[in-house]
This record gives C-alpha cells, sequence and structure tokens, in this order.
DNA sequence: AATCTTTGTTTATCTTTTAAACTAAGTTTA
DNA sequence: TAAACTTAGTTTAAAAGATAAACAAAGATT
C-alpha cells in the first residue's frame, strides 16, 4: 500500500488558494465578488487568499472604471511579471533559448547552432545561451524562477539522461550540473513531452485533457497527456509509439524492432523516399528545405512522396487513436512545415480506417507554437514546478 | 477551464477516514496505536474515525491476546460481511455471475450457456442469474450494495452500450433497466476493463499502478490502469488495441482497419490457422478444446501453431510496451490457457524486438484470476462505487 | 434625499486536526 | 509485592480555516 497523503487545514488552504490563483490567471480581471460566484467559495475565503496573493506580488489591483448598479468592483490581475522563466530546445544540431514571463509569453530568444555532440561542449554552449537569457530577464520580485530543458532522449523520473541517441549521449546528469552552475532550479524533460506540455498549455491543445503530441522529425516520437497531466511511464519511457511495428515484416529499425512506423513516416523516411524517388536533379543531398520549395512549385514528384508520407502517417495515427482515444493530436516539429501537402493523404486514411465513432470525435491539428513548442513546454514545466513550491498549483 | 473541487473540512475528513479505512482493509488485524503510527494522523483522530465505522458496521473490534509490554491493543477488522456484491460476465454465449463478500471473496458462483444474443432474451436471463445470486446472498447490514457487470462492447461514459458487435447490440441502456428492476445501483464496464480491474485489484496487478490487460479471447481487447485508475479515453472507447495495424498492407478487418492485431494473434486467428495447416484429421470444426488436448499430448503441427501465435501476441506486445512503458502486462481470457506453449516465443520476440531498458522492466504475466477476472473485476467496480457513496474512498 | 444594489470586510460560529494531559491496563524491576 | 516503566486509547484545550450573517463602503435609481 502507499503512504496516502493525510489530509489537514494546511492542505484545504492550498487548494483553495489555489483554485483563486488559477480564476484569476485565466480570468482575470476579475473582482473578488465575481471570483467568490465562479468557485462557490466565500467572500471572506476570497478576500484572504488574495491578500496574501497581493503580499507575494503574484496578483496586483486595479479600480475597476464603471459599476453595474452598486458599489465598483476592485479588479485583479495576475502578474505576469513577478518573475521569469527560461525555457530550452537542446536540439540535435542547434540550441533554441527563450525567456518568457510567467504567461508563456516570449520575452527574448536566442538561437545557436551545434557544431558538435560532444557532452562538454554542447554543456558550455548550453550556459553560455542561458546566461545571455538571466542577463537580459527585466527586474522582477523573483527573477529568473526557473531553467527547463527539453532533450532528444530517455529522460527516467529523477531527471537523468539516460540515453540520447542522436546524440550519442549516456547517463547524463546534466540537470544537477547545470543547477550548480547557475543556483536555479532545473526541471529536464523528454523533447516530445515537452512539446506535448507546451502544446496543452499554450498552444492547440489549450483546455484539451486527452491529448497525443506527435513530434516527426528526424524520428518520431510522442507525448502523451492525459486527465490533464503528461504521462511518463514506470521509468519514464513511454510515449515511444515511433517504434510500434506497423510491418511486422518490415526491415529492421536501429531499436532493434521491425517494421517501426518512424521507418515510413519521419523526417529520415520522407528524404530517403524522395532520393529513391529521383525527385530532384541532383540525388545525393535533398535537404526539407528544398522539397518545401519543390511543393509549393508544384513539382509533381515531390508530391507524390508527400501524399505516401502523409499516408504512412495516417495509419500510425490510427493506432494512437484506437489506443487512446484521445479528445485531439497535435502534428508538431519539422515535418508540420508540410501540412497543407500531407493534411489531405492523413484523413483519408483516418477515414477508411478508422470506426465511426472515433472519426467523428478526434481533431487531427498541426502545432501552432511552431518551431517554439519545445522551449515553451520545457519553460512551463519550470513554471509550474515554481507555482508548485509557492502553493499556487496542487500536486 | 474546469470547475475545480473547493477543499473543506469534509472533504478532509473524508481523505483521512479513507486512510483509516484502507490500512484497517489492507493491514487489518490491526490496532488504532498502529494505524496512528502508520499514517501520520494523530491517535485522537484515528479514534475518531474507528468509532464512526464500528458505528457503520465497517470495522468490528477484538481484544488482542497478548501486549508488546503495556496496555493491550484492541485489534481491528475490515468487516468484510457488512454487505455483498454482484458481478456479472456477460459473455457472447454465455452468462458468469458471482456472489462476492466486499473483499472479493466468491460466496456464490452463477453460470448459464446463452443460446441466442438476442437482447430481450439474454436481458431475461440476465435477471434470473441475479435474482438467484441476490436469493443466496447471506442477511448482512447493507445487504447486496450493487451489480456490476462487463458487457464485450463499447461503453460511453453514461456506462450505455453503444455498440456490442459480437451480440449485435446498438444503443442499450442495459444499465437503467436492470436498476429498475432490481433497484440496486448497477455499473457497466466494458468487459476488458473490467478484466484490467479484477487483475488490478484481487489478481496478478495487486499493488501494479501502471498495467495494460490484454484480453485475448475470439478478439483482443485491452484495459488500461495507468496511476492506479482505469483510463477510458475522451469517449469511453480507448483500449481498441485489438485493432492497431502490425501489417500496414495485412487483409481488412471488420472494423475497417487493415493488418489489425486481432487477425494475426486472437482464437480466431488461432483457429483459422490450425484449419489451413489441417493440424487434425477433420478439418471442419477445429475447438480450443481440442487443440488444447492435442498439444497436450505433443501434436507437433498444433505446436507449431501455437508457437506462430505465440510470436503475433509478441509483436503487439512489444508496440503495448513501447507505447506505456508499463510496469506489468497481464493476459487474460480464453488464450491465456495455453500459456505453457507461447510463454516462450512471446518472450523470444520481445528480447528480440525490445530496447534494453524496457525488456528489464517490464513484466508479463497470465492472469491468476483465470475465468473470474471479468466477474470479479465487475464486482469490484460496484465495491468500490459503495465505498465512494459511504465516504470510505476518494473519486 | 431616500432607497436599492453591489462589493468587500468583520465577526461569531462550526468543523476538524493536533499536542498534551490523562486514564487504563499491561510488563519489568528492585 | 510494590514501584517504575510501557503501551493503548480517550479527553481536553488550542489552532486553523471555511462560512453565514452582519456590517461598512460606494455606487445607481427613484
Amino acid at each position: 500500500m502507499q503512504k496516502l497523503k493525510t489530509g489537514d487545514q494546511n492542505l484545504v488552504k492550498q487548494m483553495n488558494k489555489s483554485i483563486v490563483f488559477h480564476t484569476i490567471q485565466k480570468k482575470g480581471p476579475i473582482s473578488r465578488a465575481q471570483i467568490s460566484k465562479l468557485t462557490g467559495l466565500n467572500k471572506a475565503t476570497v478576500s484572504t487568499m488574495v491578500s496574501e496573493m497581493i503580499d507575494e506580488s503574484f496578483v496586483y489591483e486595479i479600480e475597476a472604471t464603471q459599476s453595474s448598479g452598486g458599489r465598483k468592483p476592485v479588479m485583479l490581475y495576475f502578474n505576469n511579471h513577478a518573475g521569469y522563466s527560461i525555457g530550452i530546445d537542446l536540439g540535435v544540431n542547434y540550441i533554441l533559448g527563450l525567456l518568457t514571463d510567467l504567461n508563456g509569453n516570449i520575452i527574448e530568444e536566442v538561437s545557436q547552432d551545434l557544431t558538435t555532440i560532444q557532452y562538454g561542449d554542447v554543456k558550455q554552449q548550453l550556459y553560455a545561451v542561458i546566461q545571455t537569457l538571466i542577463n537580459k530577464a527585466p527586474d522582477s520580485p523573483y527573477g529568473v524562477i526557473g531553467i527547463g530543458i527539453g532533450v532528444p532522449g530517455n529522460i527516467n523520473h529523477e531527471e537523468t539522461i539516460i540515453l540520447a541517441p542522436n546524440l550519442k549521449w549516456e547517463h547524463k546528469d546534466l540537470k544537477t550540473e547545470v543547477q550548480n552552475e547557475f543556483y536555479i532550479p532545473v526541471k529536464i524533460q523528454n523533447e516530445a513531452n515537452s512539446g506535448a506540455i507546451g502544446e496543452h498549455i499554450y498552444g492547440a491543445g489549450r483546455n484539451i485533457s486527452n491529448l497525443i503530441y506527435v513530434s516527426i522529425g528526424i524520428g518520431i516520437g510522442t507525448g502523451i497527456i492525459i486527465q490533464g497531466n503528461l504521462y511518463t511511464g514506470t521509468s519514464g519511457i513511454s510515449g515511444e509509439m515511433g517504434h510500434f511495428t506497423i510491418d511486422a515484416n518490415g526491415r529492421k529499425c536501429r531499436c532493434g524492432n521491425n517494421g517501426c512506423w518512424e521507418l515510413y513516416a519521419s523526417e529520415n523516411a520522407l528524404l530517403e523516399h524522395a532520393k529513391k524517388q529521383k525527385v530532384l536533379e541532383e540525388t545525393n543531398a535533398i535537404t526539407l528545405k528544398q522539397l518545401s520549395t519543390e511543393a509549393q512549385m508544384g513539382n509533381k514528384k515531390v508530391l507524390q512522396v508527400l501524399h505516401t508520407l502523409g499516408e504512412n502517417i495516417g495509419i500510425g495515427l490510427t493506432n494512437i487513436i484506437n489506443t487512446f482515444n484521445p479528445q485531439m493530436i497535435i502534428i508538431g516539429n519539422r515535418l508540420s512545415q508540410f501540412s497543407s501537402w500531407i493534411s489531405n493523404p492523413i484523413h483519408n486514411v483516418l477515414d477508411e480506417r478508422l470506426s465511426y465513432y472515433h472519426k467523428e470525435n478526434t481533431d487531427i491539428n498541426f502545432s501552432i507554437l511552431g518551431k517554439h513548442s519545445i522551449a515553451l513546454g520545457a519553460a512551463s514545466i519550470s513554471i509550474s514546478h515554481f507555482f508548485k513550491e509557492n502553493k499556487l498549483e496542487n500536486e
């Protein structure tokens, strides 16, 4: 039996304070009276919580300009400049860093190419990016409240990098190292999971409690949001859906399995297929950029290759929908730029393969945060951690 | 923003009472003092809760026979005979009904063949089974506290049967009908989900918070337990993993998809394959029972067919593990009887296809409740509902 | 000017948890 | 065998927090 958390007055207060806080954050500007009506909490309770949060700089008030037939309400605002968060998208050949306010608005953006994947070198570049962002953070009551990092690899529950195949890293405790460098709380999460959270909090999946984020880049990673929470599995490595078999007799994947989905529906798959089909004159080095340009110009062979890609993506999405019955699927990362050409084949495959109920009830969307989804997700993990520490959010 | 539940004294009390109750249920016989030490709740708090539960007949006390150097403790016992639950496994050609105590111990078992799938007729037989079980229930403070029914079909969140393909039922509100007949709370759940809960509460998956139950019968259904709770998806129809594609170019399934897992790894698949391979003299009507007998006698062809079945099951399990990173997978329903012949091929496939971390950390088990898992799961859903109503369990 | 409305605070009450004191009932020690 | 020690469980007083009701503040309406 797991040790269950007992209840006391403290817990009650934290729950209610968190409710009042989120109401102000999401519905503000709003008056104390409105919060009381909306949440069912007593006016006195709301007043107590609010004055605490004003003392803590999380909330400020501005008198309303007009009344509705009685005393003018005092409007409450979430102070999204009480502190700032840093979100890092650590890619295989780039680092993208964002400084955001507590609402996830981007204040500064720093981007660098990575010329090496050597751990020590990457770490130094990472430190430089973080230091730049810290220097740009405006003065605020809480300063830089955390650093979130999205990494393309498997992260366990202790936030150690177990394996990042494309970076060739194994067992790196980056969290502790960065923390010791800057003395700011660090959160590390898998790239697809970060993207999922980014889209869930700020993007296409706001207010959607069951969603699957499908990151289609060099490979395919997925982030699972269930009942509003990230699901990371027993040891932190769920969501390896890029490696489910869609062709039991297909060719060997580097993961050990055969006929993995990402062999048919990823950036690598697209480029290989394009090369094989000789879609361009010089077949030696095709890039995504070239394919995008050619597609826009109506290159038939390129369109055909993209069509096939879309169909293959659709096959995998069918599996995801049958498994999770999610409210929404969000396709992100680099291949989402081809949305206008792959959307139709995806939907055709789904129409053909899904049962009636699933067809009706699943939204297929493309990322709306684009290249920022991972870094924003990472930043938001840190913000959420900060709020929990300050008892404004529950576990 | 979803309306969040506010906290008050009532909530705190319910949380703590539930903790004390579960401690007695799982660790009993146990004294008040021990509960206090174990849970961290004050002795006075524990005493208050306990005397309430004694008044409510959920707990009784017996003085201990010996002390440990001081006043003798009074030992507290969960009164598993405070009421009884009914669990029904409504199959395609049978009804299995169980009467259990509040600990899931089977008190009575009733089993009937179904000769028709006509809704009205099945309902009458179901009523007869339930009435028999009600009549056999011993006298108790709460009587029969609920009826749980596991059905082979899609159930939505309102517990309406949306579609039960093998029974050819659509949109049946069986819950309300049974409730109006017996005036006892009724809970309806999908067959695989019931099985998952059964194994999670009473079977191979006790104390395992992330597990996938794979019901391999005529088709394949799955039940998903995540963070200790059943996950049923946005509209209640998650877990259709029998219909994920393992061969994109495979043959058409009745669900509309191509190359579904259950076309290769279910009872139907096994029987067809056996027929094709002519494993028996008379090829016309092979049964599971015959295959079992022949396998025991060492029939090479049968063993080969079972070997292939195991491999195909393994392919699907690889997908499940890559997706969920569960702590345990439990294989149940009729095909689990072949465990001794399919276990090795399953493990071989997993060893070959899974990455190192998943191999190390995922337990593959066969159902230990056997033919009772669905009915026991259904009974336990009702028990859990009853406890929630009585504030002994949290939502 | 009097009355009505709406907002927000103050006050007294209620519930529940907790620490500390206390009673109960045993064992160990001198 | 009596005194000291242990352990179990109850009683009591205090503290925290939510709430309803009364109240004060500040506007609109009649």
